[in-house]
DNA sequence: CGAATTAGGGAATGGTTGCTTCCTATGTCT
DNA sequence: AGACATAGGAAGCAACCATTCCCTAATTCG
């Protein structure tokens, strides 16, 4: 039973995430937009010390990155889906961000904050996804019915084989790690506000009707939509026509 | 990337379960009835050659055991639940099933057998708790009612904090352990046509409508259920009339 | 009773992992 | 040029993990 202190502590035990004084650093963060575009949460795409301060566009000193964050993190996503956190090893993590392990070492604190800016970027790229699908509806209803078929597409086939980040970070850590629970639980709250939102969108142009309660029904299909994802990635198929008509019930 | 063969090499790799040709043995399986009662899983207390025959109640030679399989198997579902297969050591393991390493090495034949008895007993129980809810109802509309409420009641609290050993499989190890990937699909299958069963027995006794499409909804529900585990696993909190009220429309 | 057999439990083992540290080469800034 | 920072790889380290070994009980069979 006795286990103090290892590598990847913080993830074993109920403690806090390690303040990180290995070298401080003003990171000049990346941002990117969540789903409900309130929330702009930086990731760290390297440590270097924040350059001049207002010259955003402004090249910081020494040699620049070579390889690009963002396809790196798309390799870190496929791999952190895929098999999880624990499972996945830095091997497996450098062989698919295609980096050495130095490098991945130099880019990010340690696995963790790799696992924590792959979330990051997935949350971003879904949300737009999401949200690109709703804008193809018409009024409220259409929209909600284009976002469920659009998580339905997502749970899919080979995608839906590799499984969703949020999904794998709320079983696999949210008991153990502090950290990546908040995260999950703020985003799912983002999402299902997304949601509760088209609903009232829809009560107020009129195609949905009033008596529908917009928070139990979003909380709903939050639910619906991650339960989407573990069948997926248990491989049962999924009808998107099929299943988003009966999710349309909801709205009656 | 190059890896070989590691400890539990028939979990990262794509291959075969290993056919455990350590020792044959003809097990006298403790069997337990599944959801539909309709498939018979063993799972394997034990090694031992097979007594007599026709002897049920024979005790077969050698020390008997002491601890009881069942609250030992109760103590591996609590940690596996929480923490998934990966992050659970056998340090954690031996603490929860109350079991020194040898033990748990005498009765199992490794970490995955453990693993698949806790999978196999947790489905057992969870069967038995959802055809109970399910015996309370009059009709199907009020079995289905039932059934889905025992659900959120499970997905809350501190139970739905530890989370869904059916659903940490899906999610952690589907894609890599060909093994628990069917089980797991298996288990989802089995759910999904008790259910479907609830909905056409409402259509016969005209409790649910006939135009009820008693598939798609029945994996509708499914997913929900599932999601549910994801959801009160993230400890967002779950009010189950209200959620099952809305649920109920489905069947509308 | 002895032989056979199995369980209990803890100590020992061997391999892997996450992480760190070196090193040299390279590119961009002031 | 000099400072700085990245790239990439190799080598190393301590920790840990799953598994095995071994010795001690407890029970049945002959």
């Amino acid at each position: 039973m006795g286990r103090v202190a290892s590598h990847d502590s913080h993830l074993r035990m109920t403690g806090q995430p390690m303040p990180s004084l290995h070298r401080r650093h003003t990171v000049q963060a990346i941002t990117t937009r969540c789903l409900d575009s309130e929330t702009i949460i930086p990731y760290y795409p390297a440590m270097q010390k924040t350059a001049r301060q207002s010259q955003p566009a402004a090249q910081p000193p020494g040699r620049p990155r070579e390889f690009d964050m963002d396809t790196a993190l798309d390799g870190a996503i496929r791999v952190f889906c895929e098999r999880g956190y624990h499972a996945t090893s830095i091997g497996d993590l450098t062989a698919a961000m295609r980096l050495a392990t130095g490098s991945v070492y130099k880019a990010f604190r340690d696995k963790h904050a790799v696992f924590l800016a792959a979330f990051e970027r997935y949350a971003s790229v879904r949300g737009e996804q999401t949200r690109a699908a709703a804008a193809r509806g018409a009024n409220g209803r259409e929209k909600l019915r284009n976002v469920l078929l659009s998580y339905v597409e997502h749970s899919k086939g080979s995608e839906g084989r590799r499984g969703c980040i949020v999904v794998g970070s709320a079983v696999e850590l949210s008991a153990v790690d502090p950290v990546m629970r908040a995260r999950v639980t703020a985003q799912l709250k983002t999402n299902e506000t997304f949601i509760a939102g088209l609903i009232r969108e829809g009560q107020a142009d009129g195609s949905v009707p009033d008596h529908v309660e917009a928070d139990d029904t979003a909380r709903l299909m939050i639910c619906m939509t991650q339960g989407l994802r573990v069948v997926g990635k248990a491989r049962l198929p999924l009808d998107g026509e099929r299943l988003v008509g009966v999710a349309m019930k909801l709205l009656a």
